[in-house]
DNA sequence: TTAGGGTTAG
């Protein structure tokens, strides 16, 4: 039945004057209960059209039903919601926040969200209330707005919202998007109650700038006042991950079985953050399993074993796992899942594969190649040597390069032998995007020329990042024994089994001495004019290695190595561990920021890769 | 009388 031929039952019973007024309220409330069943926009069309002709925004009922009727529009377009809120004589504050709201959750209009907001305030007719702030503070979270958020904050305790915790913990939000953190942290703390969402917006925020161990000190602390939820465990698993703590995960996991009900652990989201934590913690079987007794999959939870079984240089079980998707899942893959096979393909260096599903990525599933998708392809190709192709494929991108892709071109460069003009000039790309990534850069010119035994131009890089203070970073890698992480920087002394660590490095060397090793040193330019063994010796104390040999000292039968290390892989490190795994018979897995590395007997799994 | 806060993976 259309909405616009619903009977409008009337009462007999009641004298003229009054039955009007009956009648006119029942209109009203008629409408009202319209809006809040509106599933469609032609319903809500005949609903906005009946109103128009029924009712008066110069009374407060009709007003409010307008104030409906804008709010129903604007969860379906903002535009249209800014026009008919500009039809509006006197809006009140309940339909500026509309469409505040409306412009904070549409697509590409956030501005105009902190712009209406500068206009109410400008008017003045209507002064924000407690609902305004979070809306605005969504769209300058997102937008970076680091100004207005904070004059938006001071705001708040004039107008006397600072108490308010869906407020706080917006503002919460806002710092920690806009990576202040230590203001995020100020307002949790001045909080004088929170509720689910403060906890999980502080301990999400943590979790987002690495800092995994003060996140998971705030879920111990959270748990003393409220109860985790869904979100919660997400982000909990999230920093587990990110330590790379399989027994934290395991212990995790178990927390949610012993602690939940079916709405969580039968959560879609919670078990692809098992199955990711999983997969970055080392334990594919893990993963499956608790992939396999998922009650129903996503795209997001296919996506979680893909990218996992990528993450480990897995690329057959990758493509298993994406053509099940599509069959026995029944699933249509996104952008994401063809990250992650485009990544097995470049991990594993399957140059014809990349370029085979590149190609479906865009025919078959009309799906527009982002800047990661290019980056895969491009790293791919370039490490295979074939940097005229990746550069052509660069040329053709239907945006800007990044400093990923220049940085991917100038690393392939410096280890193919490339030519030191064309690395120079990629070189200076990078150098153009400024920040962090300048040192690495620097470490692979010197590279670069090292290579080419240009040793007076490695001494002069050296030169220009100590005139510039740029610092190398140091290396670093970490290994858990027991429960334990040991922590080991480049050089390091400060172990307490040092003694033993280094006699170790020093056995591993004479083994490796034996087995005709011969150092990389290109890989240790920075001490190009000191003597060799200096080189070599630079080489030895590479984090890595002193993991290892930690690693070794420690050593269970049956049991693999692992080193989780934060820096890219050095590549005579590579060639040291292949060595290692051959000459102690110790299988040996090594996670980098986005990859792990299985190397057995001599060999690594990802040995295209290099 | 209306409504508001935390995430989507790479």
């Amino acid at each position: 039945m259309s909405v616009l031929t619903a009977p409008l039952p009337v009462s007999v019973s009641l004298p003229e004057k009054q039955v009007n007024r009956v009648r006119l309220d029942y209109r009203h409330d008629r409408l009202l209960q319209l809006v809040d069943e509106c599933t469609d926009i032609s319903q809500l069309k005949q609903i906005h059209a009946r109103a128009l002709r029924t009712t008066s925004s110069h009374d407060a009922r009709g007003l409010f039903i307008q104030s409906r009727i804008l709010h129903a529009w604007s969860l379906v377009d903002a535009e249209y919601t800014h026009r008919l809120f500009g039809q509006v004589t006197e809006p009140n504050v309940f339909m500026w926040n509309t469409l505040i709201r409306s412009f904070a959750l549409s697509r590409d209009l956030k501005e105009e969200a902190i712009s209406v907001f500068g206009t109410m305030l400008e008017e003045g007719k209507v002064e924000p209330d407690k609902h305004t702030f979070p809306f605005v503070l969504k769209a300058c979270a997102y937008l970076f707005a680091l100004e207005e958020g904070k004059q938006l904050h001071a705001m708040t305790f004039k107008l006397g919202f600072d108490r308010d915790i869906y407020v706080n913990n917006s503002l919460i939000h806002f710092y920690a998007s806009c990576g202040l953190l230590k203001n995020a942290r100020d307002v949790f703390e001045r909080m004088s109650s929170r509720s689910v969402v403060s906890w999980n917006a502080m301990i999400g925020a943590l979790v987002e700038h690495g800092e995994f161990d003060n996140s998971l000190q705030l879920f111990r602390e959270m748990q003393e006042s409220s109860k985790p939820d869904g979100y919660t465990l997400q982000s909990v698993l999230n920093a587990c991950a990110g330590l790379g703590s399989l027994s934290l995960g395991m212990w995790t996991h178990l927390y949610i079985l012993k602690n939940f009900e079916a709405d969580v652990n039968d959560d879609v989201l919670v078990n692809s953050s098992l199955v990711e934590m999983y997969c970055k913690s080392g334990s594919l079987e893990l993963a499956e399993k608790v992939f396999r007794r998922m009650p129903r999959h996503s795209v997001h939870s296919w996506n979680s074993m893909i990218l996992g079984f990528a993450m480990h240089g897995q690329a057959e079980a990758t493509m298993k796992y994406f053509s099940d998707m599509t069959t026995e899942g029944g699933l249509v893959p996104n952008s994401v899942t063809f990250v992650g096979v485009l990544s097995a393909c470049n991990h594993r260096g399957m140059v014809d594969e990349g370029r085979k599903y590149f190609d479906m990525m865009i025919k078959d599933y009309k799906i527009d190649p982002q800047i990661e998708h290019y980056g895969c392809l491009v790293d791919l190709l370039a490490r295979a040597g074939l940097i005229e192709e990746a550069l052509d494929l660069v040329s053709n991108m239907s945006m800007k390069p990044d400093k990923i892709i220049w940085r991917c071109l100038l690393d392939a460069c410096s280890k193919k032998n490339a030519g030191i003009e064309l690395s120079m000039d990629m070189a200076v790309q990078i150098l153009e995007f400024g920040g962090e990534e300048c040192s690495g850069v620097y470490v692979l010119l010197s590279r670069v020329y090292a290579s080419a035994q240009q040793w007076n131009e490695v001494g002069l890089i050296r030169n220009l990042m100590m005139e510039r203070g740029i610092a190398k970073e140091p290396g670093c890698s970490s290994m858990e024994i027991n429960g334990v992480s040991h922590e080991f920087f480049a050089g390091d002394t400060s172990h307490p089994q040092t003694n033993s660590i280094y006699q170790t490095l020093y056995e591993i060397d004479e083994k490796l001495d034996a087995a005709g090793y011969l150092p990389d040193v290109s890989q240790a330019p920075m001490v190009e004019d000191e003597a060799c063994d200096d080189k070599r010796n630079t080489l030895r104390l590479h984090s890595e290695r002193l993991a290892i040999a930690f690693g070794l000292l420690n050593r269970k039968n049956g049991v693999p190595i692992r080193v989780f290390k934060n820096l890219r892989v050095c590549n005579d490190c590579h060639q040291v561990t292949k060595l290692v795994s051959r000459l102690y018979n110790m299988e040996i897995i090594v996670r980098d920021r986005t990859r792990f590395h299985h190397f057995k007997d001599g060999l690594c799994s990802c040995d295209d890769y290099w």
